[in-house]
DNA sequence: TTCATATTTCGACATAAATCGAAACGTGAG
DNA sequence: CTCACGTTTCGATTTATGTCGAAATATGAA
């Protein structure tokens, strides 16, 4: 995952989060760190039907906040913090004039087990 | 302005900040400092129509990104620094699982008159 | 192969967002 | 008072987004 964004990403991004139940979502996936969420847990733990979970799902996707790997049946969804530091460091870089913003907002997963964020 | 987002505040003002015209808008505002901008130059600059623009300020004014002042005829608009490091310290608290990230992006305005942000 | 499970895609519908000309509004000048 | 100016609101239209059941796809078990 490229770790700058350009303004055509970052309104992807910024659309994929301005969403209740993708607001929520994502930050289900983060708190679930490295490990990530089968997308079953996730339709339950946001009482979500599994159709509307689906496109919220692919919206994360699109904007390159989340990514997807299959782990047998299940879909494990995890959270790409490299994409949410690219947008954070475009909107201090960009949207401050600059000057008097922190230099970038880093953020890591809170990672639980032996795998390592491989974006 | 508040100081501190919910996560409703935060997807009004993302959604505000999720659309070509109004991220350009915003970072225009941002690049004006304290002085601000007249409607009339925005448009100008932008090269949108009066009515197209004039949806997408009340938009960021009603995010509480931005906000109006009258200069005689004129109606100024200024970026509001506190709603922007409201949202950032909401993502950065509580989309990067809190622990490792940065404390608080903060900005200022790259004010170039006597005026300060008195929000 | 046949079946159950996990998840996505499709289709139909409802709702919200964006666009922009024309008309209305507030403000100051003559 | 009347007029010009800067800006917003209205209205009509187009386009995009969200929702969710039902059907389709992919994986693994028996």
């Amino acid at each position: 995952m490229r770790d700058r964004f350009d303004a055509e990403s970052t309104i992807l991004a910024l659309g994929a989060l301005a969403h209740e139940n993708r607001l929520a979502l994502f930050r289900l996936l983060v708190q679930a760190g490295a490990e990530g969420m089968a997308a079953g847990a996730i339709a339950e733990a946001l009482a979500l039907p599994n159709s509307s979970l689906s496109f919220h799902l692919a919206h994360l996707t699109r904007a390159g906040l989340i990514s997807q790997t299959r782990q047998s049946r299940s879909l494990i969804y995890t959270a790409n913090y490299a994409a949410m530091n690219a947008l954070l460091g475009y909107l201090t870089e960009n949207c401050c004039g600059g000057a008097a913003c922190a230099p970038d907002a880093q953020c890591e997963p809170t990672s639980t087990t032996t795998q390592r964020n491989a974006a």
